[in-house]
DNA sequence: CATTTGATGTTCT
DNA sequence: GAACATCAAATGC
């Protein structure tokens, strides 16, 4: 069993297939983000901060308006399959595909505490000692977990990359909502709500 | 400290 | 050719 605790935690395909992604995202917040890359370790960590994005309604998601590209083919899949971008020529963004079929919704994973494999981290991201700079970020994150767009499309439920509930659920008190990063351009949509982090975490992004 | 800039490569127009 | 769901290093106080 290669899982970094029990495969009896895996969260099934059902979590994802639900059709509210920004309770999803909210959802997401507690759990524990793992991978399994080559020959590495296993590396995990809690997730902190999320970000949602639906096709009808919001200008900020990548199939906002249900118009179908090369790049966002992966978010027309059933949900439970992870999304992978290139951002700025340079990072690769993680996120999770929601909802049914032909019904693009995605959750940016922005942030995880660090919690297992912290030396194949401190490695991947060439650093001494654990900081929130270490996986707090959406691109910090996945070079910390060693994502990369070769895990385009790959099954959540993979032994490569998967999620786990480890049974705590956060509290809406305990949640702060806020605009997402970066996304000026989706005009009105720029401000919906849709971030979430885990009030008075350490670990989220700046 | 805060703010600016340079890196980097796809995707979409 | 412009824009881009970012980050680290350099510069300015």
């Amino acid at each position: 069993m290669s899982a970094c605790t029990d495969s009896n935690n895996l969260l099934p395909l059902s979590f994802y297939r639900r059709q509210d992604v920004t309770l999803i995202a909210r959802e997401l917040l507690g759990k524990h983000l793992c991978t399994q890359i080559g020959r590495d370790s296993v590396t995990s960590g809690k997730i902190v901060e999320t970000e949602a994005y639906a096709a009808r309604g919001d200008k900020a998601c990548h199939a906002s308006g249900y118009n179908r590209t090369e790049r966002n083919r992966a978010m027309f899949e059933e949900g439970g399959i992870a999304y992978v971008y290139l951002c700025y020529g340079i990072h690769n963004l993680f996120n999770v595909v929601t909802n049914v079929g032909g019904e693009p919704e995605a959750v940016l994973i922005r942030a995880i505490e660090p919690t297992h494999g912290i030396d194949t981290m401190l490695r991947r991201r060439n650093q001494e000692e654990v900081t929130p700079k270490l996986a707090g970020g959406p691109g910090r994150l996945t070079e910390t977990l060693g994502i990369t767009r070769d895990h385009y499309g790959l099954s959540l439920q993979s032994d490569k990359i998967w999620i786990e509930d480890h049974g705590s659920s956060i509290k809406s008190v305990d949640i702060n909502k806020s605009p997402r990063i970066g996304v000026q351009y989706a005009g009105e949509d720029s401000k919906k709500p849709w971030r979430y982090t885990i009030k008075g975490s350490q670990w989220v992004s700046k």
